[in-house]
DNA sequence: CTTGCCCTTGACGTCAACGTCAGGTTCTAG
DNA sequence: CTAGAACCTGACGTTGACGTCAAGGGCAAG
């Protein structure tokens, strides 16, 4: 397979292939001509990539998480970086629930024909999470 | 408060705070010499531009929501664009999720003493969400 | 008055994952 | 053989939320 089709199966661009080979998050053989051939197996790949980068890893993270998933077995720091990582996307996820609280209270209370200016609003019912947990 | 006590408070630094307001996100007034003052609400204020931040709202759109939470009642376009994020933040949740059980995944199998090179591997426990779901 | 910390504006730097353009080569269909 | 698609490398542009440095003004303590 040459890049374009890759591209095309993995919902890619090109450009984002050739980023990838610069970052050392694939591989390609070359023809005799220089172009760049890929097997079946890429497109699985990019996609793995890309599932990586929408949670937020960065392309250094998954060069180094790759291996891993190649050859089936990973360093202990292999683990340790994969379980932080777990974490990190673990507290992504209640920060994207806290904030979609926020704009559902917003919603409620926007979207009721408030009585008198909605008191709910001087409740600090998005402000306490630090206050309450930092302790500080 | 000056500015360096709200970014104390907040948990933030002053160059944020300025950034906010070159933005429209907050107000502050001034003394007789220029320097910013704000009131105690304006801790919370951040806290909750900071948390639509984390969510990957950009400032463009928190500028516009923001109103809403000061008067409490909100345009149709208003209520379109708050449901349109609360949508984007569900399913980055979900494409966080999926990026979490792809690494528990690779975390369990390269925590087995893998017999023979893991066949689990093989099979595209990753992938198959796009072509299943958008069936290309 | 001076030391020193906090404040001001202005402007350039950063980082990541690409987009995009330029200028040239290679493959493919007719 | 020739047009045109697809490919190549190289390099600069983009976006957002700030960081950081420069050069100066303001203000309470001693």
């Amino acid at each position: 397979m040459r890049i374009g089709e890759v591209a095309d199966r993995a919902g890619v661009s090109t450009r984002a292939l050739r980023y990838y080979e610069e970052q050392g998050l694939i591989a390609a053989d070359r023809t005799g001509s220089g172009q760049r051939t890929y097997p079946e197996s890429a497109v699985e790949r990019v996609q793995l990539i890309q599932r990586f980068f929408t949670a937020g890893l960065p392309s250094r993270t998954v060069r180094q998480l790759l291996p891993c998933v190649d050859t089936g077995h990973g360093s202990p720091e292999a683990f340790a970086m994969m379980a932080a990582e777990r974490d990190r996307i673990t507290a992504a996820m209640a920060d994207l629930a806290a904030a979609r609280d926020a704009l559902d209270r917003l919603i409620d209370i926007a979207h009721h024909p408030t009585p008198e200016h909605c008191p709910a609003l001087r409740e600090p019912a998005w402000a306490p999470y630090d206050a309450a947990v930092t302790g500080a």
